[in-house]
DNA sequence: TGTTGACTTGGACAAAGTCCAAGTTAGGAT
DNA sequence: ATCCTAACTTGGACTTTGTCCAAGTCAACA
């Protein structure tokens, strides 16, 4: 996550504690927090954080293209820091636990031409459903 | 929908106006509305519907398995109508216009054994985005 | 080591959803 | 027909999630 920090400094960006530490808590695999989570995880390493700030560096960060959007379940949106490596999401419907998966070809290619409406589709976000095996009977 | 309506009754609900008013607000294709519009659409022929009874209603419908709830942007959860026949979502990135498509092969199959992590998958959501032919430039 | 524009802050506000006590009513029982 | 009652609805308070802004702070360049 340092490399994404020099990137960032090499784009402009002001480099700030705030800033390194909303970073460094979306390190890792199978992160995906909700903005306040960010926040409560950034506040434990610089408790006077502001809520504002967390938002506002998420949604940079979104705009570069860092870190993804994902919208799992209605509720409040989801970080996830895994931007360069293509990937879907597997949520279990018992705990809400989300894990990245990388199913095989192009799930834009299932989509016939007939089917697209003239839009110009360039993406296909994938959330697979199912039990975890803590959730499952 | 009225045949919902009646499917509804045999399942033991009581068939107030107000459920009688969000049914037929949710009636048609492509329709995904939010909580909010629902309750605007359904006050138009009720004026004293509770948005608190479109909550509760919508709920009761899609723990039914009658309508499905859509979380296609992280803002407001959405509700489609069309339950009973399988399809995708393709939603434009400029608008927010929705469509439901029909994508070919079971999106499920794209998702190998070892890639499931031991959960039980049950189902996969595809959202498909673009620009709509109203919105490319 | 000063300066300055970019960044951060806290709080007010807005949007989306939940919960509850009190009032109303659909539909079976009489 | 009309009564009864559990089921349903209501309005409002409350929570969660996210946005906005004026005032204060600070990183990075000179």
């Amino acid at each position: 996550m340092s490399d994404l920090l020099e990137r960032l400094r090499g784009r402009g960006w002001r480099l700030t504690s705030q800033r390194r530490v909303v970073a460094e808590v979306l390190d890792g695999d199978h992160v995906h927090l909700t903005a306040d989570e960010v926040h409560a995880r950034a506040a434990a390493r610089l408790p006077e954080i502001s809520r504002a700030t967390v938002y506002n560096t998420l949604g940079e960060l979104v705009a570069l293209g860092e870190v993804l959007e994902v919208a799992t379940d209605g509720r409040a949106r989801r970080y996830d820091p895994n931007a360069h490596r293509a990937h879907q999401h597997l949520v279990c419907s018992g705990c809400g636990a989300i894990r990245d998966v990388h199913p095989h070809g192009d799930p834009l290619a299932a989509l016939p031409a007939a089917e697209r409406l003239g839009f110009t589709v360039t993406a296909a976000e994938v959330t697979y459903r199912g039990l975890c095996p803590d959730c499952r009977p």
